[in-house]
DNA sequence: GTCTATAAAAGGATAGAC
DNA sequence: GTCTATCCTTTTATAGAC
């Protein structure tokens, strides 16, 4: 995970694999019959680690389910910045990394994406009222990830997180408006009823 | 630019410029003492390129400048729906794939996302009291492009260009809040002048 | 399951004639 | 400026002993 994060996928080498895992070839080959295996395996740990990785440690202490999206943008940004806008999203930088995958791993990255934006959608439902009925939760689930997503690329590209939160300002103006029209339909709601 | 949008930096070989390009080995490295030489080119002419190649060709026929930014990313769409989901953004493509580009690679990239960005900004400029006076423009139109990067990067992961759409969707409705936010000022201001 | 050694290929880049 | 041939390194993966 750390390697591919770091390097990308082409870039690390199976000799890094086995340099940083401490293993021997033989070893690493018995387990994983090539290297794509073991982006198979970094890839589930992902989808299956989301929870203890990500969702927990982002939600530490935050109750409220709108600051709980907000706070996972915090987390991203913190790791934008503890390395200096170098690393991101290791999931993104894999997804346009690799052009044309082989399903197996294609499937992977959609599954992370869509366990993310699944963690953002409870929250959209937990929100309640506070956002307009109407909306479509499912788009504006995505819509967050696009967000941090495009967000990472430019911080990084730039080298300054100031890109990635100019991004989150953008999304925090448009959750404002929808909470704002959300309290307009209700009051007229009321005082038709 | 057609190989490195299409494989990537690392995944296109030597090999493969010379026969793309029906060049030999001598003649390419005569001209471009390394491979990513022909990155930087590759990044110069997207750079300077970008009216003519970009601009235009979204534009032709648009005139209005809100509903330029929608054309710009309705030309993306294309690019996606055109290529069965597998190309996006070469920029973005790029920019994620190199972890530690060299600095003359890094700028050019980041040239080329502020050359984007412009052009959007121009859009907004143009738009004047439909969007609102207070309305940070530089990180709008950074978020247009933040948009466009993240829509893409789903709609390739998925192969689905509902996933763009659905985040151009989500814009859309941001810019429909704007412009609304924008009337409702205006009238205030009338009403007190 | 793990070890060392090595195969087999592909990669970027260069040499030197023309 | 362009040609062919080739060097040298890195890379993924395997072989076969232990």
């Amino acid at each position: 995970m750390e390697l591919f994060a770091l390097k990308g996928f082409n870039s690390t080498s199976v000799a890094d694999l086995l340099s940083r895992t401490q293993l021997n070839s033989g070893s690493l080959y018995h387990v994983f019959p090539s290297k794509q295996d073991v982006l198979i395996g970094v890839l589930e740990a992902y989808r299956d680690g989301i929870e203890a990785m990500l969702l927990t440690p982002a939600w530490g202490g935050v109750a409220d389910p709108i600051e709980k999206i907000f706070a996972l943008l915090a987390y991203y940004r913190m790791g934008v910045v503890m390395t200096d806008c170098t690393y991101g999203c290791p999931i993104g930088s894999l997804a346009l990394e690799l052009h044309e995958p082989d399903p197996p791993v294609r499937d992977l990255l959609a599954a992370n994406f869509k366990a993310w934006t699944a963690a953002v959608e409870r929250c959209l439902d937990e929100a309640g009222d506070r956002l307009p009925a109407n909306l479509d939760r499912d788009a504006l689930a995505q819509f967050v990830l696009t967000t941090m997503e495009g967000g990472v690329m430019q911080a990084r590209t730039h080298r300054d997180v100031v890109y990635f939160d100019r991004a989150v300002g953008q999304l925090r103006a448009y959750f404002e408006f929808l909470q704002s029209d959300a309290r307009t339909k209700r009051r007229a709601k009321k005082g038709a009823s």
